[in-house]
DNA sequence: ACTAAGTTGATAAAATTAGTCAACAATATA
DNA sequence: TATATTGTTGACTAATTTTATCAACTTAGT
């Protein structure tokens, strides 16, 4: 019950993204050395995302990637959705047939409530509140070197 | 991102033993049978629930196992985490060190509060609520039938 | 002794994850 | 227009995890 690099990895690049967005459009190289990912393995997260009109892309020189919505409007719910697929915790929430006896089975029930729990905590972050809370971050370990 | 068929059995095994025990130790061939899973996979599933106090066993003719525990006191988070293992969704949540600059990652805390968000349901739900669930369940579905 | 159970470890097929590589397409600019 | 720069796509592969199966072993009741 993880979640894959692929979710992290796609998370974290947009974090990157939305942090050194400005004007002109950020390089996909330079995300992937921020955030210590390959190249080439980034390639393939980024797809999906703009697929999704949640990153725009433009190509050759001075091209790069850039947020297509401001962030307060990407909520981590659907990142990870992009990514992970369905969060059904088990295949029988989302495809009762899968399961003979879906109709009666009371674990099915827990496994959609671990669902909902899980969608409301990401629905209710966005990227905004990550930005947010990176800056908090790095305020916080300069006034640990300043002390 | 998906709970494996190691947690999902052990849930259903327990609560149907939960379901069937009265006195008499039950078999794993009839749960095993009652709910479609392969017996020599579930003979490997229910080892740590010995070994966690979950359950009891009693070998030899006139054998099977036993809830260790009143159902009201075996929590599914227990199980859960038993058969999972640690409900950490990334490897950095628990163990910082995997990731460099995990002291100032803001995604990191994110996935720690899903992890908060998932405890706190399988928290709340011991095996008890599941049989009651079960059993309100399947009262509806008689219901139906009798209509 | 014999049989009915649970216990354990080795092994393996299947699926998923994580990643690489190379060819390709688009575009700014010299 | 030539070229360098950037993103796009698909094929491929290694590693890992999942999902089992099988056989040998242990324990206990009759
Ligand atoms: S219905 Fe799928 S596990 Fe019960
Ligand atoms: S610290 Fe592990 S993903 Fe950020």
């Amino acid at each position: 019950m993880k979640v894959s690099t692929k979710g992290q990895y796609a998370t974290r690049a947009l974090l990157d993204l939305a942090l050194h967005q400005d004007e002109a459009p950020v390089l996909l190289k330079h995300i992937a050395q921020r955030q210590k990912i390959s190249l080439s393995y980034l390639e393939h997260l980024i797809t999906p995302l703009i697929a999704a009109g949640i990153i725009t892309s433009t190509r050759g020189p001075r091209g790069g990637i850039s947020l297509a919505r401001p962030p307060e409007e990407i909520g981590l719910d659907e990142v990870v959705q992009l990514l992970e697929g369905a969060i059904s915790l088990v295949e029988c929430v989302g495809n009762p047939k899968v399961c003979t006896m879906s109709q009666s089975c009371a674990t099915r029930e827990v496994w959609d409530e671990l669902r909902q729990a899980m969608m409301g905590v990401l629905k209710s972050v966005t990227l905004r509140d990550l930005m947010e809370r990176q800056r908090e971050k790095e305020n916080a370990t300069e006034i640990m070197y300043y002390i």
